[in-house]
DNA sequence: AAGACGAAAGTGGTTGA
DNA sequence: TCAACAACTTTCGTCTT
């Protein structure tokens, strides 16, 4: 393939900084987002990579041992030297080798069908490889600890998403998970929550710089606010009004301020959209943002134009 | 007519006794 | 286990552009 050299069509550099977590390339001189499906060039051999896993799975031990899987991961051995039992003792024994064997090849044909699964919606949603195979470990540590039972297989799919998002800071909205699974919000939640709690999963609050970019980008907004917006955003964190916030709220907010003051105004309805909160959720941040760092003047003088 | 603003009531989750 | 609580949503009326 011939390699063509990229040009930033906003301020024409040709210096890109490619962030492998978030999936995006963004250029170094005017931080504006170029593409944001570069994954999508990986699917051929993402695909391969995934076939290896499943067979390598299907051949043997699991990828990930962990505590947790204490009971299943360790196999009662079924050609085992049983001379020393009784015959009460033998049949027992054989009885829990044949339900083992029946509850892995289970979790085995489940995990099939949920990897395929997980796989269709990480490419609707553009997630780079590394969050997709951390959200396959997350689901197939769920499945072996049974957590799927009396739950929906999508469900703790999308959650292990989520969960697989947070954990490696890439920035999805439960929104946008449950628009690709077409499930509701709440559900992916609570099956998000559940999970990271049986599996002793940390989860760190994710920080609104997280979202900017994406936001940005998608309200098609120009660098110098997203800059502006992430200047803004500094400073409310360093005053610590942003604690206790929704991320995605305090996200949204700063831009919204941003896009004012450059006179790229979006409504309050648009910019509420793309980050899936209410206008009054912005409305409310973007007092606090205006209050606390005194940009109340501002936003005055370009009101007046 | 559309957008911005804010009050009031409701939701779901966290926390602390 | 339950009640208080904070953040956010929904809904709706009013004001501004």
């Amino acid at each position: 393939m011939k390699k063509r050299k990229l040009r930033c069509p906003v301020c024409g550099a040709s210096d890109f900084f490619y962030d492998r977590a978030r999936g995006e390339v963004i250029c170094r001189k005017c931080g504006s987002v170029m593409e944001e499906r570069l994954i999508d060039f990986s699917q051929e051999w993402r695909e391969f990579d995934f076939e290896q896993k499943e067979s390598r799975r299907r051949a043997g031990s699991p990828l990930t041992p962990t505590r947790h899987d204490k009971g299943v991961s360790t196999m009662v051995g079924i050609g085992a030297d049983m001379k020393g039992l009784s015959v009460a003792d033998r049949r027992k024994y054989l009885r829990i080798a044949k339900w083992q064997t029946r509850i892995s090849t289970a979790i085995e044909r489940n995990l099939k069908f949920a990897l395929t699964d997980l796989r269709r919606s990480a490419s609707v949603l553009k997630l780079p490889e590394s969050v997709e195979k951390e959200a396959a470990r997350i689901y197939e540590q769920a499945a072996r600890k049974g957590l799927v039972r009396g739950r929906s297989m999508e469900s703790v799919v999308a959650g292990a998403i989520y969960a697989a998002c947070r954990i490696n800071n890439v920035p999805r909205t439960l929104g946008e998970i449950s628009l690709a699974f077409g499930l509701d919000k709440k559900e992916i939640g609570k099956t998000y929550r559940f999970i990271c709690r049986q599996l002793g999963i940390r989860i760190l609050p994710t920080s609104p710089l997280d979202y900017i970019y994406r936001f940005s980008n998608e309200l098609g907004l120009s660098p110098q606010t997203t800059t502006k917006a992430i200047e803004i955003l500094k400073k409310a964190l360093k005053k610590e009004i942003t604690s206790g916030k929704g991320p995605m709220g305090i996200a949204a907010a700063s831009l919204y301020v941003a896009a004012l003051l450059t006179g790229e105004k979006k409504t309050q309805r648009e910019v509420a959209d793309v980050a899936g909160v209410t206008e009054v959720t912005i409305r409310n941040r973007y007092k606090e943002l205006l209050e606390q760092l005194g940009l109340e003047d501002k936003v005055k003088e370009v009101k007046e134009k």
